[in-house]
DNA sequence: CATTTAAATCGATCTAGATCATTTTTTTTT
DNA sequence: AAAAAAAAATGATCTAGATCGATTTAAATG
């Protein structure tokens, strides 16, 4: 969590004290067009931040706290495809294709955005080539973190699938064994693409198992060996 | 089918007949950097082409023929993402990231390819921004596409899935209501994520319903409208 | 603090879809 | 063309996982 003295701070991009690491190597000339119409917003947890199917003006950069990424359904069923933390950069593939935002984002706790203008944002891409292929690493990074999905979902069941939801949270999100799970079981079904009850119901096989603790909110993953097992087996 | 001769006179990217469209924007000296160490070759129906898991040293150009692109998962379980015509570029994700090939491509027809040293193909990326732009359109759209397959075959159900896969192929790939199809059973299934015995009873449903035609190899797309239908459904 | 409202839990069905066994058709090889 | 091998088709189970209903717990609100 970082101070409000510090967010307020934030009025030019070029002085700014949270800059994300995407803007580190722009020139002052580069950060004086991203920072023109640039404004920031905070947004209480439970809020949506961006809606899937609108279009796509803006670039957003996360600074302060936890917003998740999730495609709405077939009827009003979500996928969730991740969590996101400062200092991630959101908006999705259609800044760069169809200028659609093809995923619904929203916040998990507390959450400053900075929403930086898409045309600006793309004049710095045309304009500086190591910016533009660090997007290309980002987005292609988005890419194959899908690929794994894809399969986890498709060819995995339950035990597997959530046992890989786990083990994202764990070591690719909050990286410790133990966290606060911001999530409500639906959005834990959400992220391994099954019924709130199955998810339930798997949750407690673990627990039972021994896999994980749960008081609360608070998760524990006291068996991680097992839990890659599972997940390795499908 | 491109003739021999045009294949053969492609010796040089800067007389090249046969150049693919992303290449068209680059100068001489760029394409004289791509050209360095570049050659090409021809591979037989059913042959490999990249092997998910290696090392990424290699962009790939499809210069002539179908391929289908794949994940190795589960088991001997494959996921069919996409078929490719020219002019595609082939590589993947990984080649932006870790270096490593993340999915499979094997030759659905006889097949020539032209294979540009990653190096030298990242080199002409740094010296030219329109060039890097272009290439991070082609990433977001292929991550578009994955968004739309998730919840396909996440969230919807056989008769569902077969649908996306016949649309898929009918509207995006061949653009033909008619067309032959490359695949085998087992293909179809990997591509709907479903086992082969599924595949094949859902194809029979939908000719048995008059939706789909079959003959040998070809398959008709009769009625496109309740293809649609049955895909907006799940 | 009492009252609603929402979220989590859990047992009891029910079904989509996998798996298996067998037969038929097509393709390849001799 | 005959034989062998691979691919396609189909009926008969079997089960993972969804759905439904009822209950309990937790959180929000007057």
């Amino acid at each position: 969590m970082i101070s409000k003295k510090q967010l307020e701070g934030c009025e030019d991009c070029r002085e700014c004290l949270n800059r994300a690491p995407y803007f580190q190597i722009l020139s002052p000339e580069e950060l004086e067009i991203v920072n023109r119409d640039r404004y920031s917003v905070r947004y209480k947890a439970g809020e949506m931040i961006l809606k899937q199917g609108t279009s796509a003006t803006h670039v957003l950069s996360l600074i302060d706290g936890i917003v998740k990424i999730y495609i709405e359904g077939m009827g009003d069923r979500n996928l969730l495809l991740s969590l996101q933390k400062p200092w991630a950069l959101l908006g999705g593939p259609g800044l760069h294709t169809d200028r659609r935002v093809h995923y619904s984002v929203s916040a998990l706790t507390d959450v400053s955005i900075c929403f930086i203008v898409l045309d600006n944002f793309n004049k710095v891409m045309t304009m500086n080539c190591r910016f533009a292929n660090q997007l290309i690493g980002h987005v292609s990074n988005q890419a194959v973190i899908l690929f794994d999905k894809m399969i986890s979902l498709t060819q995995k069941q339950m035990h597997g699938r959530m046992a890989d939801g786990l083990l994202y949270l764990s070591k690719a999100f909050f990286e410790s064994d133990t966290f606060k799970l911001y999530l409500s079981r639906q959005e834990v079904a959400d992220l391994t693409a099954m019924s709130k009850d199955s998810a339930i119901r798997i949750l407690k096989d673990f627990e039972r198992d021994g896999i994980i603790a749960m008081q609360g909110n608070e998760l524990s993953i006291l068996d991680k060996d097992q839990l890659q097992n599972i997940s390795l087996k499908g």
